[in-house]
Formats: structure tokens, C-alpha cells, sequence
DNA sequence: CAAAGCATTTGACCTGGATCAATGAGCCAT
DNA sequence: ATGGCTCATTGATCCAGGTCAAATGCTTTG
């Protein structure tokens, strides 16, 4: 009677880390059928991170691609100065090093405490070859980011502070994963400094605009790390650049 | 003797658009076979676009995707008050419409006599399908253009005018079809307002940015759509933020 | 529960680039 | 050539958001 016990004892995600993975309905990896997932596990590494700990960075030989399937992660560039542009936030499902040159292009950082899965280049390679169905869920997903980015660029190109914050709120509420948004409350792992640096804007600014949409009553602000937003619809037409 | 006669007075790019396309080289075009090519100039509907053209109107249902084989086209999006921001411009060899969404997400316009070549929705599908080695391209494609997109997140967020107006003269250096670019001339093809509108600036500090580096002996300006780098390494540096 | 260490907020002031306003420079069409 | 376009340049002024400088919480740790 080994098997069960040893089974048992096995942590589950070492055993089968996929078919167990909080970010198995949303990732790419839903382009891949349960009988097959297996495969998926054996090519896929497992990574724990701890607030702060920086797993891509920007220049380095791009040797593996990543999914993010616990907590939240920023992706960022530099300019040598210091200044910082966080060019987007993934959370679980999201996937991560698309890119066809052999450097990365951006950085990442998880944000808080997250878990991520490794897989190297020509492994990849390998599942894309096996699974075409994968292949396309990437096209797909990468059409989806540059639309995304198209809208990052009208926002930090042409809005005002307002328009950018009340954009971002809405966006975070529409981002949320799928109807888990009790009331209008928007949880914010990131700092107002990571805000800032996604907005194009200062930690001041951002701080003192939530200020105002507080005293405005259309948000209010329970702790640091959460929003409550009060009139959506108002939100939505600042953040379209109405009025 | 009825055949050579027709093919004589027939336009050659209604005969086959393809086999003569001054994109054949660069575009997602290359990933097919010379063989193939009547496939795809008969799924191809050629169609030329007067200066001022709008061909992609943001918010349409996006039937069509398109490939520019000549001039130059600019993508942006609008505000509804009118404030636009360009996400880029697109030269020969540029696919267009890449999307997951029913609509598109911005709109498009000739800024210069141009032609482009549109594939009908469906019909790409079929091809897709036929060339697996065209969705691998479009994949390429699609990962080049979120790293360009990243970029100009950096830029519109956290680079100065200075720097921003650098930037896009070095882009525009290296983007130039390659190995044509006799000196350092750049061919400007749209006008102040419309650079402005892409590095989130306005026409008086894009004006006054080109004169002040032509005060400085770092470009030349011959003409209202050329510019001449004359330094280099010192725009670059600029560029990148340094100094 | 005090002290240290952050992240955040708030206030006072400053500035890079926007806005407003002419002026200049090509480019047609007549 | 000349008047009427449009686009680009240049100057004067203004202001949204940046910078600098204190407070004010929140955690964490001893």
C-alpha cells in the first residue's frame, strides 16, 4: 500500500500542478483538454515569489516564458535614471515573455506574495507544435493586449490626472475576474507609487485625485488597498474623457 | 493569338497583386510560398486610398483586415472631444486589424496616396488554416508590435519632450526599410500635428523641439518632410534618457 | 505599548509644456 | 504675379501637474 501514501503526502501541486491551478479556466492553458494536461505539468516548472522579488528583467536573454497562476505581478521598463513605466499588471491567468527577439524586452516584479510557472523556450515550442489549438489562444491573447495597449497609449498620450485615475478604477472593476465583484469594491495589491508609475503621473497626484473623487462621494476608500467605487457610470464618463 | 493580348492590357496588379507587391519581402506575406501566391492575390482585394482616407473607423465591425503595400498610413483613437492620440504609423509591408473583438479598436487613415491590400475576415481564417506558417508570422507580428507598444508607454509616460521628439527620430532611422537610408535622412511623410499626436505633445513643442536641435547642429531640416541626422550618437543618447 | 519604518496624505510653490496669438513660408489655381 | 489656402514657426502668457516639505497614519518589532 505505497502508492496512496505516497500520493498523500505528496504536496498536490507537485503532483499535478494543472489540473489543480486556480488559473486554469482563464489562462492559455484552457486551449489544452484535461487528458492531455499532464504533458502540460511535466513542462511546466512552478515558482513561488515573495513580495518584491524581481523574475524577469528587462535585457536578459529571454529563456522562458511564464503564466501567472497566484497573486499579481507588475511589468515594468526603466529609463537609466530611475524613472519607471509599469507598462501593466498581471494576475492569475495572465501570460507572460511573448516576444520573438532573444532579450526581454520588460521587467517583472511580483507586487505581493504570487506563484508563477516556468516554461522554458523550446518546450514551448514543443506543446505550440502538439497543440495548435495553444498557438491560436496566444494570437489571441496577444491581439488582446495590444488593443489594451492602444488604450494605455490614448490615456498617458491624451488624458488629464482625472480622466487617468477614474480610468483606471473602471478598468480594474471590468478586469476583475468574472462576476467576483461583491458591490463595486476593487481590491488594489499594488502601492499608489505603482499607480503612479502605470499612469504616467506622480504619487502625489494620484493620491490627491483619490482624495477628491472621495470628497467628491464617487469612491470611498475603506483601507490602502481597497477602493469602493459609489457612481460607476460617472467614473465611466470621466474616464472616457466626457464633459 | 488571343491570350498574350489580354494579359498585355490587363493592369498587372489585377493579374496578380502579389507576385509584383513591393511588400512581398516584409510583410506576413513572405511566410507564403511563391507557389501559393495566386491563393493569395485572389483572396486579396487591392484598393487605393486618396491622402485623407479613413478606411477603419474605430467602433465598426472589423470585417476586414488589411495589409498597406504602398504609402503610409496613421492608427489612432479619438476622444470625444476630439483629442487624438496616434498608436503608430503603418508603412508598406504593415498587416492592419489584427483582432479578437467583433469591433475595431481604432480607426485608420491614408496620410499619403497609399494602397492597401483587404482580406475579408473569413477568408483569412481559411488561409490561416491553409498556412500554418502565416499564423506563426501573425504571432511575430503581433509580439513585435506589443514591444513597440511597450516602448511608447515609456515614452508617453515618462520621457520629456526632448527626449520623446529624440526617440522618434532615432525609431524612424531604424524602421526605415532597411538598408535604403542614404546619409541619415528621414522621409517625415505626415505633418507636425500628426507627430504631435503621437508623442502625446502638441504641434508648438514639436515645432519647437526640431528647432532647437537644428539650432544645436544635431539634425538638419531641408525640408517641412525630411529631417537630416546629423549627430547620431547624441540623439540616441537623448533617446534613451541619458545626460 | 513605544519606537521605528513605511506608505500615504496634504500643503506651498515651481515649471515644462500647453494655450493663445501672430507671423512666415510653400503651394496651387487663377 | 497674386490672392487664398494650409502648414510650420516663433513669441508671450498661463496652468496642470510636478517638486519639495511636512504631517499623519498604519504595521511591525522588540
Amino acid at each position: 500500500m505505497l502508492r496512496p501514501r505516497s500520493i498523500l503526502l505528496m504536496p498536490q501541486h507537485e503532483h499535478d500542478p494543472c489540473s489543480s491551478c486556480a488559473a486554469r479556466g482563464y489562462s492559455v492553458c484552457s486551449a489544452i483538454d484535461d487528458k492531455d494536461l499532464g504533458r502540460l505539468a511535466a513542462t511546466a516548472v512552478v515558482r513561488d515569489l515573495a513580495k518584491g522579488e524581481t523574475f524577469i528583467e528587462e535585457g536578459d536573454s529571454a529563456s522562458d516564458f511564464f503564466n501567472v497562476t497566484r497573486g499579481t505581478v507588475k511589468l515594468y521598463k526603466l529609463l537609466p535614471d530611475g524613472r519607471q513605466q509599469v507598462t501593466g499588471f498581471a494576475g492569475a491567468g495572465h501570460f507572460l515573455g511573448l516576444a520573438v527577439s532573444n532579450t526581454y524586452a520588460f521587467s517583472a516584479e511580483a507586487i505581493e506574495q504570487s506563484r508563477v510557472c516556468r516554461f522554458s523556450r523550446p518546450k514551448l515550442r514543443e506543446l505550440l507544435h502538439d497543440f495548435p489549438a495553444l498557438e491560436e489562444r496566444l494570437l489571441q491573447t496577444a491581439c488582446n493586449e495590444l488593443v489594451a495597449a492602444q488604450e494605455q497609449m490614448l490615456l498617458l498620450g491624451r488624458k488629464t490626472a482625472r480622466e487617468r485615475v477614474a480610468s483606471f478604477l473602471v478598468a480594474r472593476l471590468e478586469t476583475g475576474i468574472p462576476c467576483v465583484n461583491p458591490s463595486d469594491a476593487i481590491a488594489l495589491p499594488m502601492t499608489r507609487g505603482e499607480i503612479a508609475d502605470y499612469l504616467g503621473l506622480t504619487i502625489e497626484t494620484v493620491s490627491r485625485t483619490f482624495s477628491r473623487f472621495k470628497a467628491e462621494k464617487r469612491i470611498a476608500i475603506p483601507s490602502n488597498t481597497e477602493v469602493v467605487i459609489l457612481d460607476r457610470p460617472w467614473l465611466s464618463g470621466i474616464a472616457a474623457g466626457l464633459q
